[in-house]
Parts: structure tokens; C-alpha cells; sequence
DNA sequence: TATATTTCGGAGTCCAGACTCCGAAAACAA
DNA sequence: TTGTTTTCGGAGTCTGGACTCCGAAATATA
């Protein structure tokens, strides 16, 4: 898996919480409900969010976590960098050692190619592209793919 | 990190043998000592190889691992699918579940154009042309970085 | 044949990521 | 004030990947 469970997780909750529209804080244990994740985990991974500056929180009844900027502000590689760190953006992805010290190994330019890539589509996918489409069908980000399938019962 | 360290001690155990010009087995125990690899893992990583039929081994003295198809022929593509499987060329790289059930998501276009650029860099990387770099300056391949940097002493 | 060498195969240890549990602190509502 | 809701923070458990260790099987050489 290219990224933790925590960053999906991460992504998943900040595209539940656009999708909202922003009216008022939501609870951490709806999002944890709806999107079928423990609790008390997401509770961790949306805390590291909120001290990265991409979500805020409050406690108390009618608490919960908004989103902190425009959500045409807020990007994956934002989301990425605040739970995994930038090294997957930075790190070569053959994970050969000792790089850049030397000459560069015959394969560098076209693993640079796909890193540069990658980083580009990371920066310029926001989160209200996601949530806008997950308005519309409310799917994908469940995990479940039961209700894909056809009812035989 | 993208690649397991197994699967990265397999590339790096590859070239070294490729490197060695192919007159005879290379046993594990020098490759190992080469590369700074612990002997025993690396020999479960070469297993794997030898099953996958990228290498062949012969037991006792003389014995070792050699590679059982042209150089030329052996791709990164195959190293990686051999050890750490091909979920990374097929998986979605965002990691959201519940994919191709229903209508995709925004950024799929793009993810899949990373996705196939990467599998076409594996596909097009060739032991043969790693290891005649590697046989040219003859770091890269360990794990330390020292020997690349000017000696004060 | 006897012996040294080397891969083969399985079992065990160690650690970080994934996940759980519990109590404390903050903030709203009655 | 009192109680309820909710995040905050730390500590504990579980699992898979990374790595170690040991004995057995195979093979070349003397
Ligand atoms: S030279 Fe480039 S492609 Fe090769 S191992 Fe280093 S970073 Fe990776
Ligand atoms: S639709 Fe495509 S990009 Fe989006 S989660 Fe699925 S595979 Fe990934």
C-alpha cells in the first residue's frame, strides 16, 4: 500500500467533512460511523490534522472538526504531507541507497519522470473536486462494496 | 516506502550477480557481504527469485545463484512482481476502496496515468543496463554512503 | 567414502504500524 | 452549578514485515 491506512483514513474523514458543506463542526464519531472507521483511531489521525492547520476542532456538545481553508485550497499532497511526510514526494521509489551522491543509476531520469508526476497530481487534486463528486454518489468512500452489488434477496 | 526491503535487497542481489559477468554461481554468502545484507534473510529473497525461475541455484562448493535468463531479458517489472507482488502496478495508488464498482473518482485519470507510467519504467528497466552502470562505478549498490565522500584522513 | 561447502526449510525474535481502551479537560445546555 | 457531550493525551494490545538462528539436504572435492 503507497499510502498508511492513517492517511486514507485522513483523506477519507477531510472529503466526508467538505462534503457536509461546512455549516458547523462535525463530530468526530459521525464521521467514524459513516465512513466505517474505529473511532478512537480516527479521533488520532484527524488530531494531527488539526495541528497541521487543515482542520480545526471543538469540544463540547455541538463540537466536532471543520475544515480550516477553502476547500479548493486544501490539496492531497497536503493531506499526504501532514499524515506520512514528504518523503514518499522526495524518497526514489526503487529505494536504491546512497543517491544523489554519485552518478545516478541508469534508471533515474524516468523514476524522477514518475516522482515528478505523481507529485503533481497529488498537488493538484483538491478536496472539493473529491467531495463534490462523492456529493453526488454517495459511495467510494465507504469501505464496503456490498452496496455495489445487486440485491438478490 | 514503495518497495519492501526484500524486494529492494532482491534488485540490488540481481545486479551484483549480473555484474559478475555470469562465468559462474555467486554464492549468496558473498553476496551478502557485498551488499551488507544479512546472509540469511538475503538467502530467503534469493529463494523466492529462483522459484519465480529469474535465478538458479546449485548446492555445495561451488554452488551459488546465477541468473537464468539473458540479462537483458530480466526487467524491474519482474523483480518486483516476484518478490512483493503486482498489487503495486495494479492497486490505486490513492488507496480509496470500493474501486471500478461505481462511477470513478476525480482524480482517477490522473492517478492512472501515474500508475502506467510507473508500470512502463518497471517494464523498461533491464537488469543489464543497472548492472553495466553499477559495473562502471561500483557503489550504488551498498547501503553506505561513506566511501562517496572525500577521505580527510 | 568422508568432509567441507552451500542452499533449503522452518521456527523464533524484534519492532513499527494499526487498532483499542481509559481517564482527563474543555465547552455547551439545563 | 451540574451534567452531558466531545476532543485530547497517553498507554496498552495485536499483527505483519524485517531479521536471526539452527538443523537438514545436496553437491563438489579429496
Ligand atoms: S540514481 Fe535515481 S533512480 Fe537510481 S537509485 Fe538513485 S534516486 Fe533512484
Ligand atoms: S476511482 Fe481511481 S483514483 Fe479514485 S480511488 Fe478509485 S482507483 Fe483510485
Amino acid at each position: 500500500m503507497i499510502l498508511s491506512k492513517s492517511c486514507i483514513y485522513g483523506i477519507q474523514a477531510t472529503i466526508f467533512v467538505a462534503a457536509q458543506g461546512g455549516g458547523g463542526h462535525v463530530p468526530i464519531s459521525r464521521i467514524a460511523e459513516q465512513l466505517d472507521i474505529s473511532f478512537h483511531f480516527l479521533t488520532k489521525v484527524l488530531q494531527q490534522l488539526t495541528s497541521a492547520g487543515i482542520l480545526e476542532s471543538m469540544r463540547g456538545p455541538r463540537g466536532g472538526v471543520l475544515l480550516a481553508r477553502p476547500v479548493a485550497d486544501i490539496t492531497l499532497f497536503d493531506l499526504v504531507s501532514a499524515i506520512d511526510g514528504t518523503d514518499i514526494f522526495t524518497e526514489c521509489m526503487l529505494g536504491l541507497p546512497g543517491c544523489g551522491h554519485a552518478a545516478p543509476c541508469p534508471a533515474h531520469d524516468l523514476w524522477l519522470e514518475v516522482r515528478n508526476k505523481f507529485t503533481q497530481v497529488a498537488r493538484s487534486v483538491t478536496i472539493q473536486a473529491l467531495a463534490e463528486r462523492s456529493a453526488e454518489l454517495n459511495v467510494r468512500l465507504t469501505g464496503s462494496i456490498r452496496e455495489f452489488l445487486p440485491t438478490t434477496s
